[in-house]
RNA sequence: GGGCAGUUACCAGAGUGGCCAAAUGGGGCGGACUGUAAAUCCGCUGUCUUUCGACUUCGGUGGUUCGAAUCCACCACUGCCCA
């Protein structure tokens, strides 16, 4: 199997130029994905960008990941249905820092490889180049008549938002950042997302008609849930990289969740298990589905990739904790099981106030577990709340230190799945 | 510059003087059932309050009125069309 075909088999080519598995096998081969600095932490949205440019490195062709200093101030209309807000200066410099740190763990830079990774910064170029020069030597090849043929555009005209002349120039700034690392830096192939493939095709057509270069490029099928719903969003919010925005453990217990029919996919795209390894694996899930094996494998897997041997040890550890004797009474937690807690949300809580006994919704907001009294009203009278896995159905019960376990710890659970560990002090 | 339309809760979108904390749908959260799955069914979804109820909210600011999301004036923003 080259790496198209396996790519393939994994489902992670949307659309592709043809010629491109040719260029592949034929030499090593340069190629770059562009990540935009809208955030200081990339989200699980990113890896399989990413998981791309690792494959392309494994297959011994040279990673370029870009980061997009010039291009996210310009913002991407790309699957967007209104205009973006632009970031000031001083916040792309931080997130670009950000994220190029996150880039670091992923891809191997060591110079002494042949293919050794290398990160650039479209910034670099564009900071120099004026509008004039520009409009002159790039906007000229391309007509606003192709431009405006792009789907991307297309929508944004007809829907009721408009679309600024900033946006609209997006395509250009990309594909010029195709055209320069194909002069400059050799590369021939640009990967990306599939709401990508506009920007991507006018930076080969930039290539083609500016410098009668041949430029290749595939793209990714967007990640999608079997229920329609946005991939990597939870209850607490994106799933990020950032082990401090989002912890191993809850990392873990993100891929953990996923659906039977979502994890045969997402374990194809977000893990590099052999195929006679993933295959092995569905078909004994097949046999017992409620062994979830599926899950934990790929669970395991990305968690070790994204976190290392370390982090999901944590992950794995706190997951045994807390639902592995679910019907066993909490009493038998030890206090160094509940001190080493890693990953869960955790608050404290002053023992004083405990000593005197308090009600529980105060207990609850006082830890900033529910924002809002009548919230946490609600979830208990919906049954919805326990405290150290006693369910919790009166709004008005008092809660006292002769509950703390081990005299200082609570655990709250809000639903079945949400874990809080309140520390008394 | 001119004309027209619009701005409502997380999103979409009703409401056009009191019955409006604001229909409906989606999303979200919770419960039951399960396998920390799916499907299904049920509840919740502005803040405070055990309940009654009180308070803040419908782009902004003023005004009319006993009473405004609803009427008027001005401002801001957005879209469409004309120049």
């Amino acid at each position: 199997m080259n790496i198209i075909e396996e790519l393939q088999w994994r489902g992670m080519i949307q659309d592709i130029i043809p010629g491109t598995a040719e260029q592949l096998n034929k030499e090593m081969t340069t190629g770059y994905i562009g990540f935009d600095p809208t955030a200081d932490s990339l989200h699980i949205g990113s890896l399989v960008p990413i998981i791309l440019l690792v494959h392309l490195q494994r297959a011994g062709h040279k990673p370029v990941a870009l980061v997009g200093g010039a291009t996210g101030m310009v913002g991407d209309p790309s699957g967007k249905s209104e205009e973006r807000n632009l970031l000031d200066e001083a916040t792309l410099t931080h997130n670009q820092a950000g994220v190029k740190a996150q880039l670091e763990k992923f891809l191997n830079f060591d110079p002494a490889l042949p293919n050794a990774a290398v990160m650039v910064n479209n910034y670099d170029w564009f900071q120099g180049l004026s509008f004039l020069s520009f409009i002159r030597d790039v906007g000229k090849h391309i007509t606003v008549n192709y431009m405006m043929a792009k789907d991307s555009v297309k929508k944004r005209l007809e829907g009721d938002n408009g679309m600024s002349f900033t946006e609209f120039t997006y395509q250009l700034v990309q594909g010029y950042d195709f055209y320069w690392l194909y002069t400059h830096r050799q590369c021939k192939l640009q990967m990306g997302g599939s709401d990508q493939w506009g920007n991507i095709v006018t930076g080969t057509e930039l290539i083609r008609r500016k410098g009668g270069g041949e430029a290749f490029a595939f793209t990714c099928p967007l990640i999608t849930k079997a229920d329609g719903g946005k991939f990597g969003k939870t209850e607490q919010g994106n799933i990020w990289l950032d082990p401090v925005r989002t912890s191993p453990y809850q990392f873990y217990q993100f891929w953990l969740n996923t659906t039977d029919t979502d994890a045969e996919r997402y374990i194809r795209i977000f893990t590099f298990l052999p195929p006679g390894e993933i295959e092995s694996i569905i078909s004994t899930h097949h046999e017992d589905q409620s062994a979830r094996l599926l899950q934990k494998k790929l669970a395991e897997t990305v968690t070790r990739f994204v976190h290392g041997e370390a982090g999901l040890e944590d992950a794995l550890a706190t997951t045994q904790k807390l639902f592995s004797k679910q019907h066993e009474p909490v009493e038998q937690m030890t206090a160094e099981d509940l001190a080493s807690i890693q990953g869960v949300i955790s608050t404290t809580i002053a023992k004083g106030l405990l000593e005197q006994g308090m009600d529980v919704i105060s207990l609850l907001t006082d830890t900033a577990i529910f924002p809002s009294r009548g919230e946490a009203r609600k979830l208990i009278l919906n049954g919805g709340l326990s405290i150290n896995r006693n369910k919790i159905s009166n709004p008005a019960q008092v809660v006292g230190s002769n509950m703390l376990l081990h005299s200082k710890y609570l655990l709250v659970q809000k639903g079945k799945k949400q874990y809080y560990l309140v520390t008394a002090e």
